[in-house]
DNA sequence: AGTTACACCTGGGTGC
DNA sequence: TGCACCCA
DNA sequence: GTGTAAC
């Protein structure tokens, strides 16, 4: 499930191959993964464009183009974006091929198809669903400890729930959303108003270190995910929580469990998080 | 405002 | 092996 | 992972 990390990963990736390199044909098998425009649209307007840059916003992949167009795909669950040789293996669930000018191809590829692509004008880009609704970028400038403290005081809802809401902060999804209320020792269940200063300020810092970490680790590889170039990462070598109910607390020894919240999985320790 | 249920999909794992 | 179920 | 509808 490609989360910042995973997402920031595949960015960096893509751009040290995609940049100056021109589009001269688009395959597209599966027609509901291209969000808008209609597909005849989608393929005029993409048609001979040449990358110029790779951008991330949240969980967003945001690709400029020499047109005033621009591409931007999210991956969802099970989504992949890879670049590589036109020779590559054919991976079943292959919706979308770009074939560019120096033979190679990018291609992505959805076995559940939640993923989508979207090509609108520059201007209209905040018209793409949750994109202009996001909150900070938590490794941004932006991701500000004073009005993070201010809003957790004002919301009632349980802490993990507001760690998943894009509009709170952005690129957060199930993993890392665990695995930092286990850093910061904070259960999952507390309302967000019953957090003291001092575990806040730990929760902010937490938010950071994990996912600085896990960008680090070229993020999680459980099951689908791989990079812009087909590699795994390397952070499911370090969950702490994530996926190990049953198995035995690294910090305490105590028994990993799983709770509902929000008709999610939740991972936690319930010794260390009070 | 908070919470739950479900929709969108396929595949892997489990237990019988 | 098949099938129902849960989970991601 | 996300959007929508419902209580």
């Amino acid at each position: 499930m490609p989360e910042l990390p995973e997402v920031e990963t595949v960015r960096r990736s893509l751009e040290e191959r995609l940049l100056g390199l021109q589009i001269k044909k688009i395959t597209i098998n599966h027609h509901s993964v291209i969000a808008a425009p209609e597909v005849p649209a989608f393929q005029e307007n993409l048609l001979e464009q040449t990358f110029l840059q790779v951008g991330r916003r949240g969980k967003y992949l945001i690709f400029d183009l020499t047109s005033n167009w621009k591409m931007v795909v999210h991956l969802r669950m099970t989504g992949r974006l890879v670049y590589g040789d036109a020779g590559m293996p054919l991976l079943k669930h292959t919706h979308v091929i770009f074939s560019l000018d120096n033979g190679a191809e990018l291609r992505f590829t959805d076995p559940r198809r939640f993923g989508r692509i979207w090509l609108v004008p520059a201007q209209d880009i905040a018209l793409i669903s949750g994109l202009s609704t996001l909150g900070p970028e938590p490794l941004g400038g932006e991701f500000s400890p004073e009005v993070f403290q201010e809003q957790l005081h004002r919301r009632k809802t349980k802490i993990k729930s507001l760690l998943l809401d894009q509009r709170f902060i952005a690129g957060i999804g199930n993993i890392y959303a665990d695995e930092i209320l286990f850093r910061s020792c904070i259960h999952p269940e507390r309302s967000a108003d019953s957090l003291s200063d001092e575990e806040i300020k730990c929760l902010f810092q937490s938010v950071i270190d994990i996912l600085q970490e896990a960008v680090e680790h070229r993020g999680t590889s459980f099951s689908d995910y791989v990079d812009g170039l087909g590699a795994k990462g390397t952070h499911q070598n370090y969950v702490k929580v994530y996926q190990r109910a049953g198995n035995n607390c690294l910090r305490c020894g105590g028994v990993i469990e799983r709770m509902k919240i929000g008709s999610r999985s939740a991972y936690y320790c319930p010794q260390c998080q009070k």
